[in-house]
DNA sequence: ACCTTCCATTGACATACGTCAATGTACAGT
DNA sequence: ACTGTACATTGACGTATGTCAATGGAAGGT
């Protein structure tokens, strides 16, 4: 077996308060900051964001389009990864990337949602 | 052409598709990085969230419940203001800090607003 | 004027981060 | 078994970041 790819913090789906109604404590603050942290860099963002309009993506999709090494986007993709936002899968030879709704929910949340 | 030939993604209510329809280009990626980096330290995502939940705060309020510096809490709300995230009014002695709901709906609707 | 208060800036430091070349690992196809 | 492909990991590098002590600057109170 590959190494568990499902430890991630896949949080309860209803979270916490947005944070216009109630300031967040110490540790929240340290979750949804990593949330935001990982989205906090250009590339990781337009890869992040390339795996959400097409639903789907494997690295050998992101490279190209990114211009950068593939150690960077292996990189890049475990950060979000370990953010909970991205969701990997490996099927054959290749890894099917995929975006966390319930995750993505959270951020949104957080900012206050409507 | 009557229509804006070059729309400025700052701050407007209907900035953007979210990045769950279409991949963000480079430019609009550099642009929305910057508002999430900026909520990427649990520092200064308390911070934010003190200001959003209590509408309004100045710094000398800040410094006692982050156990921060007061130059590191101004480096801090320095940088929330410059992502256009937080507005600074100076009013006699104090400067008071508030959120900028525009802003934030625009990190929001980048996360896919429903 | 003088002092005090609130906040910004500077300088310095350790740590974290983004990046790539080189290497490792796992697997598919032959 | 061998080869090639798809990613992950390691090591190294420059740069950026978070932090505070020290200092500066603007405005209020006396």
């Amino acid at each position: 077996m590959t190494k568990a790819a499902t430890k991630i913090v896949q949080d309860e789906a209803a979270c916490c308060a947005p944070m216009t109604e109630e300031a967040l404590s110490a540790g929240d603050a340290d979750e949804f900051a990593a949330i935001f942290a990982a989205l906090g860099d250009p590339i990781r963002l337009r890869l992040f964001s390339i795996i959400a309009a097409e639903g789907e993506a494997c690295s050998c999709n992101l490279e190209g389009p990114l211009e950068r090494s593939q150690p960077t986007i292996s990189h890049h993709t475990k950060i979000l990864a370990e953010a909970g936002l991205i969701v990997g899968d490996k099927r054959g030879k290749w890894v099917w990337w995929s975006v966390s709704p319930e995750r993505l929910k959270v951020a949104r949340q957080v900012l206050g949602a409507d």
